[in-house]
RNA sequence: GGGCAGGUACCGAAGCGGUCAAACGGGGCAGACUGUAAAUCUGCUGGGCUACGCCCUACGGAGGUUCGAAUCCUUCCCUGCCCA
């Protein structure tokens, strides 16, 4: 029924970063064998942005493997816990949601999280479930099994209270929320990114205090964005979605450091070890071209998230724009209203919605950013005449085809 | 409850009566270059005006002093620290 012990940690442990603790975890799998009964594998997600990236991937594609296993992957959404807003990582207090975003926002993560699970074996459950039932006295119950100072052990709540930024009583009681979480489901194991392993082991002790086997934890590594510095966030725009168009998702992996490129190959892509261990040697001996690389990690990352042949397409069209310079396959046509048959580029740009201001049309056109029909602008003042469709171009990436209504 | 230190543009952080649309760093955008939307270099980075100048809005909120305030005063809100 179950693959082999040693064959099951083989592929757990590929890719992960650590495993609390590691015999722990073999002879949960070695009863599990011999139970003929799955784990219960826990991930908890925070859908207080309805947006998932590659970054997120990284441990559903862990997740996976557990159901590939044969192991029940249970997807926790934290409808409940996105009101308090998980500070983790952050040096500011989040943004609290209502119920009901996060209920949509918990509906549009699973859709996007199915594309790298599987629907079988998969339980979706909403925190809300249980600890919107706990009453006051059980959540006092529940902090009294904890200390301030264990909190504190945490590093961000830790820099904040020393550098004197504020921490809010409810960001403290994130973790128990969370750790509540694994305690209601029994999970044997929470996966989670190396940010989340404060978190994660608060997950054991506070199983252990209601009586409950501990969990293991299993930590992931956390994917640089595609700037190659910060960790990959839609707030810092180093993302790529898991709902990007392919031709944004292969422009994006493009624009990774060379350096990133075995990690985006292995972690978003879902590239095998060996696979990846090829191509690492290949770039290491220099029979890869970086560029070669980065292409075939786009292809099957975009192929990934889209149907197969779609990353093939999308390098199709890269190249035209890109490397040829060409236009894109689409460029979608505005028509602005218009006294005369002439409109004065200025009013065409932000009319558009080139350019956010007048200011910025000026910036643009000043910088020599401004195409109309291929030829540069060079007067901020010129009027062009719209009777014709012309293409207006804005730097690199933004085309337009406009005419007058 | 008392004392102290703060709240500045997207973020961090200078400025402490005029020369401040506000130094500097990061980010963002643009140009050059490039295998790339990387790296590097350069420029730009509140809004309006057919403009190398003028006008408007802006330094937590509201008032006030002054010819003139981000800068001084009053008050309110917010944050941190210390004491109780």
């Amino acid at each position: 029924m179950f693959p082999s012990a040693n064959e099951q940690m083989d592929l757990i442990r590929s890719g992960a970063v650590e495993i609390i603790p590691e015999e722990e975890l073999v002879s949960k799998i070695e009863n599990s064998i011999n139970n003929n009964k799955p784990l219960n594998i826990k991930l908890g997600c925070d859908p207080s942005r309805p947006d998932l990236h590659v970054g997120h991937a990284v441990v559903l594609q862990k997740l996976r493997h557990f159901q590939d296993l044969g192991h029940t992957a249970i997807l926790i959404i934290g409808d409940f816990t996105a009101m308090i807003g998980d500070p983790s990582g952050k040096s500011k207090t989040r943004p609290q949601l209502t119920m009901e975003e996060t209920r949509i926002n918990g509906q549009s993560y699973l859709e996007q999280a199915t594309c790298v699970l599987s629907e079988q074996r998969l339980n979706v459950r909403y925190n809300s479930e249980w600890l919107g039932k706990m009453s006051f006295s059980d959540v006092i119950t529940l902090s009294a099994k904890y200390t301030v100072a264990q909190l504190l052990e945490r590093d961000d709540f830790d820099k904040r209270f020393k550098s004197g930024k504020p921490i809010s009583l409810h960001e403290l009681l994130y973790p128990l929320a969370q750790a509540m979480d694994s305690a209601a489901i029994d999970s044997d194991v929470e996966l989670g990114g190396t940010d989340q392993k404060f978190n994660l082991l608060v997950g054991r002790d506070i199983q252990r205090a209601y009586g409950k086997e501990p969990q293991c934890i299993l930590t992931m590594p956390i994917l640089e964005g595609t700037d190659g510095v910060e960790k990959m966030s839609k707030s810092l725009d180093n993302y790529i979605g898991l709902t990007d168009s392919p031709r944004q998702m292969f422009g994006r992996v493009m624009s990774i450091p060379d350096k990133l490129i075995t990690r985006y190959y292995q972690y978003a892509s879902m590239a095998t070890g060996k696979e990846v261990a090829e191509m690492q040697a290949g770039l290491d001996d220099g029979s890869f071209h970086p560029r070669d690389a980065k292409v075939k990690a786009a292809i099957s990352l975009v192929d990934l998230y889209h149907s197969g042949g779609s990353g093939q397409a999308a390098y199709e069209e890269f190249k035209r724009i890109f490397v040829k310079k060409d236009l894109p396959d689409e460029i979608s046509h505005t028509e602005l209203e218009a006294d005369g048959p002439e409109l004065a580029i200025s009013n065409i740009l932000v009319q558009a919605g080139l350019v956010g201001s007048k200011k910025e049309a000026r910036r643009m056109v000043d910088q020599g950013a401004v195409s109309v029909d291929g030829a540069k602008v060079t007067d901020y003042f010129a009027a062009v005449d719209l009777t014709e469709k012309r293409l207006v171009k804005v730097g690199k990436r933004k085309f337009l085809y406009v005419s007058r209504k």
